[in-house]
DNA sequence: TCAATTTTGGAATGATCAGTCAATTATAGG
DNA sequence: CCTATAATTGACTGATCATTCCAAAATTGA
């Protein structure tokens, strides 16, 4: 533990962090002002750059936690205990939540789509965790198979893709009016068509 | 036909508001300047105001022709004689065409995640024409399921909703480096669990 | 008290950008 | 030629913004 001299830090680096990606996640990247982080994060502008860095590399940093709580979410509903299927429920209903409580919708949807395609950083480290996300729920799928409890028309990584892509088009679409009837609709359909055994011989 | 006095435009308006339109489509409304759509359309700057006010109009006006554009490919799709689960097919393709041609995904998604929660007009427009989009597509898959194409596990309004879904989240990711094999696994498997016929009674 | 370090905020920099103004030039009909 | 309209161009305004510099407090350990 090494001793510090001089005055200390007034804020906790983790908590500030924090209150600045809710604010990135809200606003976007572009529509954030210096300004807004640091009232959010209740620290005086030198502060932020002394600490992090410059706004892009604390946005960077914001999003890299967003993603990483959100994988870690995941993984831990996916390991309790009991059907996969149920898991997959349960993922939705997340899903779901996330898409209504907040009107900010998925921060990485938001980020692919406003700086993806210009900010090199920025998409490397959501394709990255894209990829694990797909991973994740491509496991979940073919315990699934394994368990009976799947459809299988399709395989289950192709299943993962389809779930992912719904879902990225639900987060999406959350910026605009959606309102719970349609998330319904979506999430629904897609469970029904999973779980439905194929054709059943008799 | 009222004769005009004094020099006539020496461009033509619908051709240049077309170049807007890639322009926009390819950059986005904030990351386009000025000087980007006057070098696109070949226009100089005051002519740009003089003929569709400032920048947000044109965009809006770009918008709009890229939406209607587009349901009318749709619609026309649509109404071709032929089963209803071949123009499904065929709606898939054009998808997945856009989704790889150019890099710049759809409009309609672009718009609604970049703008689509700040600027009301925006968003009143596109919520407008995804709702068209939605009954074409439900219509088509109420004819598939009377012609008995269709799984009828779920109902052709939440079917449409998820195939709309998934297209959307296609259309978003489209920016980052998207493979051809993703689309298809997205695609394919969502046309194999609607068309897969339900559990067949013997 | 001294030295080190952080916090805070004002001021300035440098850049970008949308939109306006005005002067000039070009092209049509009468 | 005359006049109305349009195109072009450059300069300018006003605003916003990220970032840096700087100087004055505040707070710790020695």
């Amino acid at each position: 533990m090494k001793r510090m001299r001089g005055r200390p830090k007034a804020f906790d680096r983790e908590q500030a962090l924090d209150a600045a990606l809710h604010v990135f996640w809200q606003q976007g990247y572009g529509a954030t002002a210096i300004g807004d982080l640091t009232e959010a994060m209740g620290i005086g502008r030198q502060s932020l750059y002394d600490t992090y860095g410059d706004k892009h590399a604390l946005y960077l940093e914001a999003l890299r936690r967003y993603t990483e709580m959100r994988l870690d979410a995941m993984r831990q509903t996916f390991e309790q205990p009991g059907s996969p299927v149920a898991h997959l429920r349960t993922f939705f209903a997340m899903w779901k939540e996330e898409a209504m409580s907040c009107n900010s919708g998925c921060m990485m949807v938001n980020s692919s789509t406003e700086v993806g395609h210009v900010d090199d950083a920025v998409a490397r480290l959501i394709e990255k965790k894209m990829h694990r996300l797909e991973g994740l729920l491509q496991e979940l799928l073919e315990r699934a198979r394994q368990a009976g409890e799947l459809n299988d028309a399709v395989s289950p990584r192709a299943l993962a893709r389809l779930i992912l892509g719904a879902a990225h088009g639900l987060a999406a679409r959350a910026h605009l009016g959606l309102d719970e009837e349609e998330i319904d609709d979506v999430l629904g359909s897609l469970l029904a068509l999973i779980e439905q055994p194929a054709a059943a011989v008799t």
